[in-house]
RNA sequence: GGGCGUAUAGCUCAGUUGGUUAGAGCGCCACGUUGACAUCGUGGAGGUCGUAGAUUCGAGUUCUACUACGCCCA
């Protein structure tokens, strides 16, 4: 083994291991009756996507978990695959098309345009793929799979056919959303609604029989060619004797009936609101309820319509502008009121939607529903964290009928037919897997929304509807993990389908992960550039720091602030155990019994017994943490483990054992590495490659050996009954080592100056102990000699010397006549007034009559206890103070 | 308008069922290159836990109201 650089370098590691891995299928899993099946879908990315932080934190956490799963001797399979993402690939394409080779998607044609959707997906649609690799998940590639695969593809269609025939997929004219840029419908999902300053244009619409006017107030002028009735609320005194009569429609030849409508708010404005039932989702129901005309004056891109006379042809927003300015010059603008309203935009580029009338098709969901809110309300299903079952039973609860079809391209092609006039409402249909026979027949053209094959995803990655072995080992899946931003598109409707399609489940556990902002916390977005390329981070940082930071720094439920520099505490922490590992090298060959400790439990050191016994603690810590989906939580222990315990005071308490005699050091060795083979496993999941690496380097295992399948450690060692007491004994020595080292620092001594301290023991049990140690508190404290008694130091001259007093006893540091005694009196003072403080605290405690019967006993006794403790250090802190104004 | 969440050290955040003197990382100050690690070591300074009440022997931890910020839904 060749000597290891000063400093990890993680990029030819983390490249050599992926590689291995993948070349011995260690990603793999295969239906096993004889073991534990553990599995998870991934959340498929969309096939344009590049990978960015957010996919990093959520896959390093399904990658944790899959590997901990893995350790644990379980058959594990992570389902990975991308989906097709509709409007997105094919705007994607459409624009490269037009850009790059002045191509109009229309002159190409459907057919030939998908073919170069297809060309495109096979030359960049592996590019995420290809990045979550650099991550290092361990995903099950050979069963990678996309949403517009064949045996998916037919799963959409069977589901299509199904829901139709059972009466829940139905086609329809109902308002939805429309995109004019994608110009194509979207469910209400994809319409988010932001507050954005605008206008209340008030109008003068003159009453036919020229009696005066009635005011309208509205923040959309352009849709006034469509409307047709002014509301005044019921009964409204002001207008109740013009209900009845019309209006005339400004800009138009048009008479409007005025009619009564709750819909008319008599506090908002005049009271009055005109009504257009084709563009606006309140004003369409005014307009079923009174039997209005339903004029559409808008195209599909947009611009207005042949409806709006000489206005037809401009875009929606230079029609508001002309409309206004007309409205204006005939003196029918009676006032501009500046407000600010929630409008809907498209999720992808924020275009302005409309609300139109047109024709659909759509899921009735209020049946398939029930099982679904049933299964997260009896917690077969279980959301990390639980509040966000709220959210989910709020929308559940008040589910809305799902706009699926898609006025594009690129997707499943509705599987439905028609034979007739196109323009016949009465025409046939046809609906089924495969086209119908006969002559005549045409297939919809529309296609469904991609969600409507991604829902579909936890059983049609794994060969749905064909009965495969994978769906009857690892249907359903354990868990899943995913952002909240999807909990209405893609984790209701999965267990939806679950439960319809599958008769089960399709998860047990969701965990919701953080969503990641910047240091200022803005969201991550490309036109903001604080995107950071996780390519990049890995690069200068390694894949395992930016996992472990990213896990390390994710708050439960909360969202993540994240920078680069952030990942420099993974960095610094792989540097860190990769240097303790080096040390450990320089000590010579891996113990015989690395796996099992072989030290008899008597013969170990205090410093082992509580290396041993924090690590045990921490495996089962560590184990419960990632149980509960705490992850950070397991993060944390692992950190504090190997910095604090193992780097900080193990290793430095076993260093005088290393040129000790040669049993010491084989037993110091034997603890280290059994220590350290744990530890790594430990880390595993966490850091995948360099726990890889450094198990292989230290000769815990052979070539051809991976510690992705060594056991995952559990708490299962056996200790000395005592250990906790040990354990706490070395902790209080561990602090009186500190307090020696405040005594050198505060005293200027120089660090390498080896000096004399002594020690006043707090009982004869931990001199004892502190003799039977000494080799390594003289090392720790670099010191000359110590003395230990039950006494204070007393010099032969009687000068007195610096201490300070701990749980352990007190250390002093004879400086001979060094001293500053005003310096060190007001060291003591204050010390003094900390510990009488704290005195006065419990003595109310105990003198207060209702603490001591009402508080349980063993609070009592610890106060108790405290008090005697403090008010020994107090006597001690006295004594020295004595000494001092000697 | 309804719902949810968050407010703890200069910054970012822990603090699981209420119980000893509230923690970590980064940053800051001092010292330091004795062969694991300057991607480091040693020591130190720094919060009374948004505000006001309530419950309790005891509250950062429970309840109520309020304030600020954020998210979701309408």
């Amino acid at each position: 083994m060749p000597e290891m650089p000063k400093a990890y370098l993680p990029a030819e590691i983390e490249e050599k291991w992926y590689a291995e891995w993948e070349a011995n299928k260690r990603f793999h899993g295969e239906p096993n009756p004889s073991k534990k099946p553990y599995s998870i879908v991934i959340p498929p990315p969309n096939v344009t996507g590049i990978l960015t932080m957010g996919h990093v934190l959520n896959n390093t956490l399904q990658d944790i978990l899959i590997r901990w799963h893995r350790m644990m001797g379980e058959e594990v399979c992570w389902f990975p695959g991308t989906d097709h993402a509709g409007i997105a690939t094919e705007s994607k394409v459409d624009k490269v098309l037009r850009e790059k080779e002045g191509i109009d998607r229309r002159a190409l044609g459907r057919e030939k345009f998908i073919e170069r959707v297809w060309e495109w997906k096979k030359l960049y649609g592996g590019t995420i793929i290809k990045q979550l690799r650099k991550l290092g998940t361990s995903c099950d590639w050979d069963r990678e799979r996309f949403t517009m695969d064949e045996g998916l593809s037919a799963a959409v269609r069977k589901v299509f056919v199904q829901l139709y025939e059972k009466g829940y997929i139905y086609r329809g004219k109902r308002m939805v959303n429309w995109c004019p840029a994608a110009q194509s419908a979207l469910s209400d999902e994809e319409v988010i609604y932001k507050e954005v300053k605008g206008k209340f244009w008030h109008f003068r619409y003159p009453l036919t029989d020229g009696s005066g006017y009635l005011v309208v107030a509205t923040t959309r002028p352009e849709t006034m060619f469509g409307d047709t009735a002014v509301a005044v609320p019921p009964g409204d005194p002001r207008y109740k004797h013009l209900v009845g009569k019309t209006v005339n429609l400004p800009l138009t030849d048009r008479k409007i009936p005025i009619i009564e409508d709750e819909h008319a708010d008599p506090e908002k404005g005049t009271g009055c609101v005109k009504i257009t039932p084709a563009h606006d989702p309140n004003d369409y129901q005014v307009g079923k309820r009174h039997n209005l005309e339903f004029i559409n004056v808008m195209n599909r891109d947009g611009s207005m319509n042949a409806q709006c006379g000489k206005y037809a042809g401009l875009d929606r927003y230079e029609c508001r502008k002309q409309c206004v300015a007309e409205m204006e010059s005939l003196g029918l603008l009676e006032k501009i009121e500046d407000i600010v309203h929630n409008v809907g935009f498209s999720e992808r580029g924020g275009v302005e939607i409309e609300t139109l009338l047109s024709d659909q098709w759509f899921v009735r969901m209020d049946e398939l529903a029930k099982p679904a809110i049933e299964a997260v309300r009896s917690g077969k299903i279980k959301f990390y964290p639980d509040r966000w079952a709220k959210t989910y039973f709020h929308w559940m609860e008040n589910i809305q009928d799902w706009c699926i079809s898609r006025q594009i391209w690129w997707g499943h092609r509705i599987p439905a037919w028609y034979r007739g006039d196109v323009n016949d409402e009465n025409r046939e249909v046809y609906v089924g897997v495969n086209p119908p026979e006969g002559d005549g027949w045409y297939q919809e053209e529309d296609v469904l929304d991609t969600w409507f094959s991604s829902w579909l995803w936890p059983f049609s990655i794994m060969g749905w509807p064909e009965e495969t072995a994978e769906l009857k080992y690892f249907y359903p899946t354990n868990d899943l993990v995913t952002g909240p931003d999807i909990i209405f598109f893609w984790v209701a409707r999965m267990i939806m389908a679950g439960y319809e399609f599958k008769g089960d489940l399709p998860f047990r556990n969701v965990y919701f992960t953080s969503i990641i902002r910047d240091e200022l916390g803005r969201k991550l977005s490309k036109s903001l550039g604080n995107s950071p390329d996780p390519l990049k981070v890995i690069e200068t940082y390694g894949a395992d720091a930016l996992r472990f930071s990213i896990v390390y720094i994710a708050p439960v439920g909360m969202d993540i602030r994240y920078s680069n520099e952030k990942c420099e505490l993974g960095r610094n922490f792989a540097n860190k155990l990769w240097n303790a590992c080096r040390f450990r090298t320089m000590q010579g060959p891996v113990s015989a019994s690395f796996d099992k400790l072989a030290v008899p439990i008597e013969k170990l050191t205090q410093d082992e017994i509580h290396m041993l016994n924090t690590l045990e603690k921490a495996c089962a810590d560590v184990n419960t943490s990632l149980r509960e989906f705490r992850f950070h939580s397991a993060a944390h222990d692992i950190y504090e483990l190997v910095w604090n315990n193992f780097c900080d005071w193990f290793i430095e308490a076993c260093k005088p054992r290393f040129n000790a005699d040669e049993a010491a050091k084989q037993q110091a060795l034997a603890v280290l590495d059994y220590a350290l083979w744990k530890l790594l496993r430990l880390l595993h999941p966490f850091m995948p490659f360099i726990t890889e690496e450094l198990a292989h380097r230290m000769g815990f295992l052979a070539d051809g050996q991976s510690i992705m399948t060594a056991a995952f450690p559990e708490a299962d060692l056996k200790l000395p009954a005592d250990a906790d007491k040990i354990s706490e004994m070395t902790a209080d020595k561990y602090a009186l080592i500190s307090a020696g080292r405040n005594l050198r620092l505060s005293n200027n001594i120089a660090p390498g100056k080896r000096i004399e301290y002594h020690i006043r023991a707090a009982s004869q049990e931990i001199l004892d102990s502190l003799c039977d140690q000494m080799d390594s508190l003289t090392a720790m404290l670099n010191a000359s000699l110590i003395s230990v008694s039950l006494e204070n130091y007393a010099s032969e001259d009687g000068t007195p010397a610096p201490s300070i007093v701990c749980d352990a006893g007190a250390i002093f540091l004879p400086l001979k006549g060094l001293v500053d005694p005003a310096a060190e009196r007001e060291k003591l003072t204050k010390q003094k007034a900390e510990l009488t403080g704290w005195i006065k605290a419990a003595e109310a405690k105990l003198n207060n009559e209702k603490f001591v019967s009402r508080a349980p006993a063993k609070v009592v006794e610890d106060v108790k206890t405290q008090l005697a403790d403090l008010k020994d250090k107090l006597a001690r802190v006295e004594e020295s103070l004595a000494a001092f104004k000697g």
